[in-house]
DNA sequence: GTCTATATCGGGATAGAC
DNA sequence: GTCTATCCCGATATAGAC
């Protein structure tokens, strides 16, 4: 594989990806990413020999890259508070960077759904071991009782959901001002971890 | 216009909304829905000339049933308790009869975002009214000092998230039970409610 | 490896009979 | 109002020259 191959390649998965993330795969054209490539179509088949393929190598990476990795931040002997500090900060700052990631996977998941489980099986996520640590953290009188799966819900959705319904957000509760909206999401750092916290924490 | 087209229309109108909301516009096919509706393509075209004009029928009925009356709940005089799970409780049902709904907004949304502030104008949610409420609910020191566009993103957020996720949480938190899955949504008209006061009343 | 040209098919839309 | 048959474009995919 050649230099030159390989930069093609990139130059495709780039393109591909960009295209793919902003129409979804039934939305998008081939015609499109080949020109956001600077080559045609017939390029495109040669590395990656179909539309389905050339998708499945930008998806497999896109779900990795939005699942945040709990189990990282959890498994650690921080205090609970730094631990949920940690993750929004994180997550969110990679949401601001990719923000179209999270209705790209959304609605891809409700395409194909059980392609996931086996991109599951391969993270490093463990909710199990995950879920020791909270148990830890209730019996310990630091948090109230809430299940894991709530409280991962509840976190992720409290970073994702601004991305999500950016449209919503951005166009009816700031008048289409973009500059609100993006000072709206730098203020959600602190105001979505202050906002967990009061919520779980013991009194 | 005579009973049987009325039923015919309705007809067609059920079952572009089961395939539009399944498949989305770009991945809804007009075979689809004429087999659904037990007719034929033709048929689509002569009741709604295109596909487009169709799916604009199904969009602002979902749109506006997806946004939830923020407005009617908030501006009355109950507590802030009351209000919270009187909103909890009735979207989350809502979100239950309607699984699909959130992903299908969404998807459209980014497909062409412009269409919402029109429909959004002609609603009765008024930001402005409720964002008073809530400074004197504030001020009266018995909610923290939070705006309102956070808390409603943090309100729908909550309610709106597991369903959007639903086959990362069914099928991985809940290795693919569905049984699970439904009672954690049942479990969450309580713990969402409670979730959101702690976080937001002052102690 | 990259291009042009083309095959092939699927899907939205229309014509026209009944 | 409902059907069958068909048009026609657009999109994926391939053939073949360079």
């Amino acid at each position: 594989m050649s230099e030159q191959e390989l930069s093609t390649e990139k130059t495709i998965l780039e393109a591909a990806k960009k295209v793919f993330l902003d129409k979804g795969f039934d939305g998008a054209r081939m015609q499109e990413i080949a020109d956001e490539a600077g080559i045609n179509k017939a390029l495109l088949h040669y590395y990656f020999r179909s539309k389905d393929k050339l998708f499945d190598a930008i998806f497999e990476e896109a779900f990795k890259q939005f699942l945040p990795n709990i189990s990282e931040i959890m498994v650690s002997d921080r205090s609970i508070e730094e631990k949920v500090r940690a993750f929004v900060g994180h997550y969110i700052d990679m949401l601001q960077n990719n923000p179209y990631l999270p209705v790209f996977v959304i609605r891809e998941l409700q395409r194909k759904p059980d392609t996931i489980l086996e991109i599951l099986k391969k993270s490093k996520i463990n909710p199990i071991q995950v879920a020791v640590i909270l148990k830890q953290q209730t019996e310990g009188g630091q948090i109230i009782d809430i299940s894991l799966p709530h409280l991962i819900v509840n976190m992720i959705g409290l970073c994702v959901f601004p991305f999500i319904g950016r449209p919503i957000i951005e166009g009816f509760l700031f008048n289409n001002n973009t500059e609100a909206y993006n000072a709206f999401l730098l203020e959600r750092k602190t105001l979505v971890a202050d906002f967990i916290l009061n919520a779980i924490k013991l009194k």
